[in-house]
DNA sequence: GGTAGAATGAAAACCATTATCATATCCACC
DNA sequence: GGTGGATATGATAATGGTTTTCATTCTACC
């Protein structure tokens, strides 16, 4: 019926914690979180594999935010969005819209480039932290 | 009198290799040319220590395309530029104006976030390879 | 049931980057 | 000039997230 029906058993389960997390989550956070719940949860090399698989579905999008660990959080499939990182809480907020998007025009016109994907995220102090 | 004052000599040389290079370049990359050119070159810490302070003095931007490997390039001090970079012939184009600069603003009034820095790459295909 | 292909796991390999620490070099000051 | 303390450098080892490898376990289908 779904999209599911692709899924593996450890996806699946990646996919839940993913989707049951606020914030932007790493590789070997979901591994532990996974192993903390049930300690006969997939190992390490599944939760990559699964977070390779889910991301080329389009149901989870990784983000880098160049500090050498990937993080992952669940999007609307297919969608994908970008972040406001706090420097002082760590805290992302997501961007309603893409930048970026709007621009892909202009930069067709104006460099004759066709874009596919981009990289996008801002760091500074949220409302909060202010 | 100028700012190269405060290179020490490693630093100097790696600056003058990413003067030369048109395209974005990895630490190891000018490592090996540093080597071909001369075989008592600074090593590979030296380049690494001298990015460190040429990013820090604001002469060199990092760019992160999130392949694990980081890139460097020449700016004019203080400045910074994103790229579109082709995934066939691997070019990178300078996008002569930062978009999220103009974006500040509105992000400062609309989410109360200050921005600091940000990453922004953009990847596609580029004029030649269409 | 039996079997091929997919999924999984543990461990090792990878690889860019950093840390360590000993040596070489610089430079201010006498 | 010399000299001593700070700075720069280099070889090597360590780090750590991610990938590979390869043997084992599941699963779907005949």
């Amino acid at each position: 019926m779904t999209h599911n029906d692709r899924l593996t058993k450890g996806a699946k389960k990646v996919l839940e914690i993913l989707g049951r997390s606020e914030e932007l989550t790493s590789a070997q956070d979901i591994h532990s979180r996974l192993r903390t719940d049930d300690e006969r949860a997939p190992g390490l090399t599944t939760v990559y594999r699964s977070l390779e698989s889910l991301v080329g579905q389009g149901l989870v999008q990784a983000v880098d935010l160049g500090d050498g660990e990937r993080r992952y959080e669940v999007v609307k499939p297919g969608e994908h969005h970008h972040h406001l990182i706090c420097d002082k809480c760590n805290s992302s907020v997501h961007l309603d819209q893409c930048l970026v998007h709007d621009l892909e025009d202009a930069i067709k016109s104006k460099y004759g480039f066709s874009t596919r994907a981009h990289i996008l995220e801002i760091f500074g102090t949220c409302s909060d932290c202010q």
